[in-house]
DNA sequence: ATGAAAGTTGAACCGACTTTCAACTTGGTT
DNA sequence: AACCAAGTTGAAAGTCGGTTCAACTTTCAT
């Protein structure tokens, strides 16, 4: 069950019994404690911990890291304010957290639609419609993400490096279908993918958080863009 | 002359005798400090604001807004803490000073490649090579236009708004030269501007900030992705 | 049923930082 | 030479929020 509709955290799926677990989802509230001993151990403690974290992540989207407060979090979470402590070792430990969380969270959302029908450029289309849609949604998750640049850089950094090396892994696949024209220089790939990258977050920016505009015509004409180039002719 | 080759605060370009002024540049000294009546009136009072705005764009470029602190700023500048509030009302208007002057700043440098010779893309090839360059040489300059998202939004969204109107702008004069294919959709223009901004934002923080490829491969291989796409013939 | 482990509570501690201000210095003008 | 507006100084006030902790409650395995 997701909490707030962005921080999944299905308990089950850690549960005593469970056996096997999704390859390298970490969903499970277990996993997005502090990583010391701070995992919650009961079911009551993993509820609590759910709690802080929905609280949290609208906390951190509202106001920002530095202006969001451990009290006002806490008492969103309708828990004492000590109780975080038992959970988080700091303020910085919950939003890594967090940001790890939401990383996943936007990569679970947009994969289905990397597989199926249509060519790769096809897909990367239907990826974009899908990411601005989870972007008009939750744009708690955009916040946050950004704002590691400079709470969580290392986090920060491991999103968008992840982000672009799937990208370009794609670009290499669909290349080697023969879908794409040839690129000679090695470094082509890499900065392909991070433009690619670069103009899905700012048009998410612009046209699912800022403003709302229908995601498949942003995406189609995007797409155009990205297959066809601007060129006359 | 330029503070820490960034900051520019030509003292005599705003010189009680001087006549003309650039069109819409905002390069004194004068029009950075605090809106309030907190210019300098004294040549000696601009040199401190000068150090004052080098210091804090060190620091906040080092540490970044909340790390940063004004007794830090004002032992960098050398100067009293107390002298800091002579210039600026607070933390945030000096940063804010600071991102109208760095959105300057950029705009500014990359200017001048966007009109001579060559076609629409090829004149924004060369500016993305600009771009490059400069961002490789003025890393605080990013981090400071970044974390303006969470500090002085409206002089975040006011940046990207303006930097996108501007591309947008180019993208239809060189459509009306016949340089590019037709956009029928009214929103195409707006949504390929944002595109190419998002695009150029994330290859400098990649090939400029974090590693330093060279700039004129990265913009070659972004302009062709512009120009031609990557769908096979 | 019971005891130990896990979880909860919130008052108080603590350090850090912004901001203020009244005394002092500087330098240009008359 | 003396005046005064502009600028400078740094100690201290004031605020704020993260973090700690010892007492208390709940849960659950035995």
């Amino acid at each position: 069950m997701a909490i707030t509709g962005t921080v999944d955290t299905t308990g089950k799926a850690n549960a005593k019994h469970s056996g096997a677990r999704a390859p390298r989802a970490t969903n499970d509230t277990a996993a997005i404690g502090a990583s010391g001993g701070k995992a919650p151990r009961t079911a009551r403690g993993e509820k609590t911990l759910r709690k802080i974290l929905t609280a949290a992540l609208e906390e951190f989207g509202e106001r920002g890291f530095s202006e969001a407060s451990i009290v006002s979090i806490t008492s969103r979470a309708e828990v004492a304010l000590g109780t975080f402590y038992t959970y988080f070792d700091s303020k910085e430990a919950l939003f890594q957290a967090l940001v790890r969380d939401m990383s996943a969270q936007v990569r679970d959302h947009v994969a289905p639609e990397l597989s199926g029908e249509g060519d790769g450029l096809e897909r990367e289309r239907r990826a974009l419609a899908a990411f601005l849609r989870f972007a008009a949604e939750h744009k708690h998750v955009y916040r946050i993400i950004d704002e590691a640049e400079f709470v969580d850089p290392e986090g920060f950094r491991s999103h968008y490096e992840t982000t672009a090396s799937r990208i370009a892994a794609r670009l290499g696949d669909a290349a080697s279908r023969g879908e794409l024209r040839q690129d000679e220089s090695p470094l082509a790939h890499e900065v392909i993918a991070w433009a690619l990258m670069g103009a899905n977050v700012f048009l998410g920016l612009r046209f699912a958080v800022w403003g709302h505009s229908d995601a498949d015509e942003v995406a189609a004409i995007t797409n155009r863009l990205v297959r066809d180039g601007l060129g006359a002719r």
